[in-house]
DNA sequence: ATTGACATTGGAGTATACTCCAAGGGTTAA
DNA sequence: TTAACCCTTGGAGTATACTCCAATGTCAAT
């Protein structure tokens, strides 16, 4: 499979999906290459795109996200106490899980204040909206 | 109360408060200046900045989180349809916590295979490491 | 009155994560 | 064989979100 389909298939761009080799956040076999230099893509890599791009919104960095692909293929750790690692690590997510709840809540709640005859609307003028 | 307070509260720097400050991410009064013109927080606004901080760690932008605390002071809406938005939002809200139930198990287990006598330690040498 | 710890501003610099060229070559279909 | 569309690299540029610094002012205690 070639880089546009990958691009398409995952909605990441080319361009970082090339980036995402480049710092060695996934790995292509170089001997993967064709003929004409293109990049060989297996329908793994596809999948551990994907789920790349889910752990960025939920707020991983690159970095984390390269420290848990780690976890993956745990056949290439060497075993002297990741457990505690792991355990912050899940009570990270556990914290991030109890936090969304609650935000869905108030969220729901503001809506349920709009609602009824009240369809509301957004009236926004922040210095966000623009450019700083 | 002064901002280095802040700051000790919050776990913000000084100069990202005055950095959502200036981008309008939170209002300080004017009038609330003292005489020395040193800027004065409320307790309300160090609720506000925890909060900021835990909606940055669930991976929202500020621009994302500028717009979620405008449900909080709803009486500032206009209501012509926001229901939908909000539900839009609430779908976001609930996949994440999907996702990070996902990896919630997947860390626990990968914990498993390296619990009992082996205690994994991490060797990691990957570029994400240093500098790119 | 001096010292040290706090605050102010403006502006420059940094980290992260892309994003967009330009210049070139490969592939497919008319 | 020419067009249209794919890929390659290197390097520059951008968006977001800070972070640091210098020059300066304020305040509280010795």
């Amino acid at each position: 499979m070639q880089i546009g389909k990958v691009a398409q298939l995952t909605g990441l761009s080319k361009d970082t999906i090339r980036w995402y080799e480049k710092i060695g956040l996934i790995q292509l076999n170089e001997k993967l290459r064709g003929e004409n230099n293109y990049r060989i893509y297996s329908n793994e890599i596809v999948t551990q795109l994907k789920n790349i791009k889910k752990l960025k919104s939920l707020g991983f960095t690159l970095k984390d996200i390269d420290w848990l692909q780690l976890l993956d293929k745990h056949d290439s750790l060497q075993c002297i106490s990741v457990a505690p690692i792991v355990n912050k690590r899940i009570q990270v997510i556990e914290n991030k899980i109890t936090e969304l709840e609650q935000l869905k809540s108030r969220l729901l709640q503001s809506k349920s204040l709009c609602e009824g005859d009240c369809n509301a609307v957004l009236y926004h003028p922040s210095i966000l909206s623009n450019k700083y």
